[in-house]
DNA sequence: CAAATATATGAACAACTATTCATATATATA
DNA sequence: TATATATATGAATAGTTGTTCATATATTTG
């Protein structure tokens, strides 16, 4: 399967199958975009900062980002979905909290990198 | 500003306030945001990955993925202007190479988030 | 200098996604 | 049991984004 031949690739073919043995796989690549996902929209990112503080129902995250409940909800599911938060519910309020530590080492990474430039 | 009144607001409102105090400000947060946008896309992150292994290309990239030169000069663009990978030209290729020690980092994490599963 | 090659990029299109609105479900309480 | 409250969710919409196609730029080579 070849894309718009280069005469270059004659040069460098050596270094590219040896780059493409030492790729992740198509399922890993597909697994961390997915995981990504989560933290490059900034109501997520929020939501998950929130938690890494405190525990917090659907109506405290609405008001501590100033966003409405079903925004929030529908936010939260993707978080659920991908196993990321988890939900205990008492009463008629649902807490949220966070169920992976990567999480947080993910975001500090990220601060981390922001903060070097 | 509040978004539709919980009565539950009033309990929980001294942790409200506590989490709203050590959240990340706004462009950190957009920043961050930004930042994981990179890794959320496939191609993105193969071409960060093949970088990660060697000096590339477009050309290299092009074949090593199996896409179009255009697809990945564009998304080159998006982390060159990031300021996650540099280029340097010799001749009529302009070769590649990661212009950070985080995104390795990133990678690795996400790898290792996706394998506790 | 002309032709070929490698890369870059603007515009258009299709696919995806976050929010809103309306509504449903579940729990508590009067 | 009826009402109020908290959360969840389907559908619609608007905004975003990745790829393609066409074309431009820059470098090498004949």
């Amino acid at each position: 399967m070849e894309y718009e031949d280069c005469e270059e690739e004659i040069i460098h073919e050596e270094k590219i199958i040896d780059t493409k043995k030492k790729l992740l796989n198509e399922d890993t690549i597909f697994e961390v975009s997915n995981l990504y996902k989560v933290f490059s929209d900034e109501t997520r990112l929020k939501i998950l900062n929130a938690l890494l503080i405190s525990e917090l129902c659907v109506c405290d995250i609405s008001e501590i980002l100033g966003m409405t409940h079903s925004s929030i909800s529908h936010q939260l599911k993707v978080l659920r979905d991908l196993k990321l938060v988890k939900a205990k519910k008492i009463g008629k309020s649902v807490f949220y909290s966070l169920k992976d530590d990567h999480i947080q080492k993910i975001i500090e990474i990220g601060v981390e990198h922001i903060n070097e430039k």
